[in-house]
DNA sequence: CGTTGCATTGAGTGTTGTCAAGCTCTGTGG
DNA sequence: CCACAGAGCTTGACAACACTCAATGCAACG
């Protein structure tokens, strides 16, 4: 969350409380730290929840299980989020929150941070901000569940799991592989589609050395067609966004 | 908004807060007051905004309009419901709310609304509840898109709307007829299908007696197979929520 | 009366889902 | 070292839900 790019599409005003806030979170929250195995579940479905979480390492996704079996992938988190902020508000929560890869995470009672919020704006600051990247991203995923196809939808769920790598410094600036802790199911229940499906069209996308999805390593070989692929439904903002959209993309494409 | 069961998810220690906060909140803005007519565009996609508004009547909605002249409506606003709290955060907005029926609505400089947010607690809450409110029915709609064919999503999009309606004391607690003021058009772009699918889907429930929706009025003639139709993608707190589900509806049914 | 916006209906198509089988890889235990 | 099991991936044949295109109906309005 070093990079400056992290907060900027926000008011300037506020970027600095923001990266102060972000900072200050992440100290007050590093005395209490749990891991997970990939799979486990960090909340259950139901439960009461009193804990604040920030994901240090790894992937975990919010699932809403079904009554007769099927599942829908929410959001995904990737490291330095912050979930379960609505424990501050509240009493249960309607969702699982699963490990997709080994996790860790720091945890911190919401009673606690709700007096560091009352008591210093850049964590109250940092906290909304949250909640409105996370709303921001779910907009986009509406979008995209509502209107896209399934080609447009992976290369969409692709470009931005990059991009948040990106912009988070998980990743070098230049580098289109990644780390993708996810099944071909669970990318069918992120995407809204079967898992037969996920698999014709990540083979499509593997024929035509557009990005090769493989042993959980994604290889994204042509941006310029999965942003071509994506293009009807993406976030209007999506496109200006430094380290994500420019000239050397279409060079490096050739 | 004064009814008790609105926040009766929430912990109950903010109950009270939250209430006190919508109260200061509507005060604070209503030197403020903006009328629109249906179709009109209250934000427009893209700009700059400076303000934060509150319905006060009418129904709007936030629309993503794509390149290619497709549309996503991606949340609907009901009296009551603050809009473009986001605004305190982020410069630009990314989509649309215009107007589906003839609207007022109050509005107030962000900045005001900081530095009341800032100095009142209640208010910080406010806002944050609206966020966090609209983020679970966010969730609720992805799983509705993700998961739901059209009957589903028609049925939960129907239910949806009597119990917000209902919560926020817009409707006698036993009417189960509301104005809808909106195009099957629109419904197909908050549903995620085409105008001709949605036309064929209310024809059943109307052939079924199950709903009559016409003219911009819409009447639940059978809410209990309206909820066994939702019922696959239901958020599991909904079913148990006041005034939504409970012995009299299944006897108002037959 | 035209015109315009919305609702309705039919015929034909296609993207995606369903079902079912086989494949690959990895870890494990004999 | 091999056999086996299990998880996940791959593929094919077929079905269906929803889309497209196109025409018509209908009411409100100038």
């Amino acid at each position: 969350m070093q990079d400056s790019n992290t907060f900027a599409l926000h008011r300037p005003e506020f970027d600095e409380a923001l990266r102060r806030g972000d900072g200050k979170i992440a100290q007050i929250m590093t005395t209490q730290t749990r891991a997970f195995r990939a799979g486990e579940s960090i909340i259950r479905q139901g439960t009461e929840h009193e804990f604040v979480y920030r994901l240090r390492t790894g992937w975990a996704a919010r699932v809403r299980t079904l009554p007769d079996g099927r599942a829908q992938i929410i959001l995904i988190f990737l490291p330095g989020d912050l979930f379960a902020v609505k424990s501050m508000a509240m009493a249960l929560h309607p969702d699982e929150v699963i490990a997709l890869s080994d996790v860790t995470c720091e945890h911190l009672d919401y009673r606690k941070l709700k007096s560091a919020f009352d008591q210093d704006s850049d964590i109250a600051l940092r906290c909304l901000w949250q909640v409105m990247e996370e709303e921001r991203r779910l907009h986009n995923w509406i979008v995209s569940l509502g209107q896209g196809n399934a080609d447009e939808r992976i290369a969409q769920m692709l470009l931005e799991f990059l991009g948040r790598l990106t912009r988070s410094g998980a990743l070098a600036d230049r580098s289109r592989e990644f780390r993708l802790p996810m099944t071909q199911e669970q990318m069918g229940n992120l995407l809204g589609i079967t898992t037969v499906h996920v698999n014709r069209v990540l083979k499509r996308l593997r024929e035509e050395k557009t990005a090769v999805i493989r042993g959980g390593v994604a290889q994204l070989l042509n941006i310029t067609a999965l942003k071509q692929m994506a293009a009807p439904i993406q976030d209007p903002f999506e496109r200006d966004e430094p380290g994500n959209s420019n000239a050397s993309d279409k060079q490096a494409t050739a």
